[in-house]
DNA sequence: CTGAAAGCGCTTACAG
DNA sequence: CTGAAAGCGCTTACAG
């Protein structure tokens, strides 16, 4: 049973002042290389951890990395914490999670970032799909608040952000139906406040002009990347003269796919026989509906690993510029309220786009995956 | 923006001594209400949030509440985290997610466990599905450190735990298929190591009991709780003389079940016409498969409220037991070592068992539902 | 290369 | 009812 040990403790035994025992736990130079390695092994021997609450009031910083989510209803949170979860495991940070609910919601999501930031507690933040909250990183931001976006843009592009290729994934997809004979295709938007659904909006013109095919605004409805809205942009397809109606559908997001199923089991319309339909995240439960989703996968997992790693940056550059260009400069920096701060970062913001495929299952007429993958990817 | 004020600051504005303004903050009797009033306008006025890390280095206690989950791989640790984070949303505490991942679980999840009492970070731990690390948890509680189990038991049952009534959610699903006429029921039982398993199968032996019905040890198979073991059940049963198959399933997890849905679909066996399905969880995929699955609903997020809650009243007993009892207890107490210290718990361990309930859909015959619910249950 | 001392922002006996 | 002082376990100038 590990119990507590101080960096007192540690220095009795090692025979030192506890000043060199935190220059060896902080990787400080300056320490004689035996010193260093007798130190190591007594810290390893008594299986000490130093008390990230004790080095972060003594250091000015913290070991803890906050991670803002947005209610779990949204299927892929799970696999970007999931990727956020096994990068910080590998360093010295703990991770914190906040998350948005309905009080926290209707107190405006400023209030959490305010507790965020008053508590004093994180390091930095990783802000999953922020939506709503997205301008209230931008301020944190521009305060110096080491911050990156995951998954959702912000517009104009300000901060640190990891996505995916919205545009490209949207465009093989339509690409994928047009391949396949499909030439009334429709598009379910997501909401088109998000940069992401402009984005796929855009592949998918994209891909329609390059066949000379004109967009049909008929063919074009905004959902709310929910299931519901699916159901009700098919209803919408399918009430149009039936010469008009698409003979594809590429929806925003896999749940407004699943909404189309949905309306297709009600009213007797085959898919993929009459109706070709591909979705977009590739969330686990696409393997399971019937028939299986066509969908453009995104590597949710891989975006929560990387914008993990670039936050990490974030905090260690920031803390350089602490202690080299001038001490206390930072914590300084950061009580400034009211002055209308805005540090002009020299270079643009770094934004890291990760590439989707196309996982081509059932829902488009293609030969139907072997059961056993299908297995696979839910276990 | 929030800037950083300190204790000193608020005591400044209010013309006391910060002894004052940290007694206001932690609710300690004895203030003038005049002056207590007045501190917390001001606390208010300022957005004061006092810094979490100090407050825990000088009380000796943490405002963080640590949560051990496995890999994000099963899919109710959403549900029930969320109601985890919902519920220490309310409070002054914040949540620290440790995750166990290949790295960790290779080492072994008691290093996890040595991580989270060594850097002496959270006040306490909520377990959730801890499986193997259920050991590691049980230490811990004899350590007096305040940790709560969440829907897996230990066993013998020493630690205060959350879960649901297994025996009685199988008892009902097996109840169900016994009223729709079916007399040879299978069971595939989760991991037969875990006592929820044990528990669901115990349920599956009191139904049919009742019926006067004896079990046939050729219909019980034990799976590992993911969909390819299902599977491979399916296909044993299936092995099985004509006259001895089963009529109907009662698997012991959702995802077992998805697993006799993949095998029938191989082998064009149509559920429910020729076989009736019952999975164990409603985890939200459930409603997606088709047919979609007659399963028992735990109550995954409601088992993570109450625990925290639990959990939050026992730390706050150990600490009225720190100060009450003998100052500086508790801590010396938790650094005791190697000596075999066990703190029987004079009143049995606290253990708190929801009602599942169960959810009636179409892969035992019953009517569909209508698809707007199982709409509803996806968005 | 090393250590004594001050201090991070709080809490808690202790003394009034 | 209130405050001065010590201390929580570290880090960081500063001085050698």
């Amino acid at each position: 049973m590990a119990r507590k040990r101080t960096i007192d403790d540690i220095a009795r035994l090692a025979g030192v002042s506890k000043t060199t025992v935190s220059r060896v736990l902080n990787n400080k130079p300056d320490v004689d290389p035996n010193t260093r390695e007798r130190i190591l092994r007594i810290v390893k021997e008594e299986g000490f951890v130093p008390s990230a609450a004790a080095a972060g009031l003594a250091g000015g910083r913290s070991h803890l990395l906050g991670v803002l989510v947005p209610s779990f209803t949204w299927p892929m949170i799970p696999d970007i914490v999931c990727g956020i979860a096994e990068t910080i495991g590998n360093t010295a940070y703990e991770l914190v999670l906040y998350s948005l609910n309905d009080k926290t919601r209707e107190n405006g999501e400023g209030d959490v970032i305010d507790h965020i930031l008053s508590t004093n507690l994180v390091a930095g933040l990783l802000a999953v799909l922020p939506g709503q909250s997205s301008k209230f990183v931008l301020r944190l931001h521009q305060h110096g608040f080491p911050v990156v976006l995951i998954d959702d843009q912000d517009d104009p592009p300000l901060v640190p952000w990891i996505g995916a290729d919205n545009q490209c994934g949207a465009y093989d997809a339509v690409k994928h139906l047009l391949a396949l004979g499909h030439r009334r295709i429709a598009h379910i938007q997501g909401p088109m406040k998000y940069v992401c659904s402009r984005e796929r909006y855009e592949g998918y013109c994209q891909a329609l002009r390059e066949h000379g095919i004109s967009i049909d605004p008929a063919l074009v409805v905004e959902g709310a990347f929910d299931a519901i809205s699916g159901r009700e942009a098919a209803h919408t397809f399918f009430t149009l003269p039936s010469d008009q109606r698409p003979t594809a559908i590429f929806a925003g997001s896999d749940l407004m796919a699943y909404g189309v199923l949905t309306f297709a089991e009600e009213h007797g319309i085959d898919v993929p026989g009459d109706l070709a339909l591909v979705g977009f995240d590739a969330i686990s439960s696409s393997a399971l509906v019937r028939p299986a989703l066509t969908t453009v996968k995104q590597p949710f997992q891989e975006m929560g690993q990387r914008g993990t790693e670039v936050l990490l940056s974030i905090i260690e550059q920031s803390e350089q510029q602490r202690f080299n260009v001038k001490p206390g400069f930072a914590r300084d920096f950061m009580r400034l309220s009211s002055a209308g701060i805005d540090e002009p970062s020299h270079s643009p913001p770094l934004r890291i786009q990760l590439a989707t495929s196309l996982v081509v299952r059932a829902s488009c007429g293609m030969r139907q995956r072997s059961p056993i993958s299908s297995i696979e990817s839910v276990s």
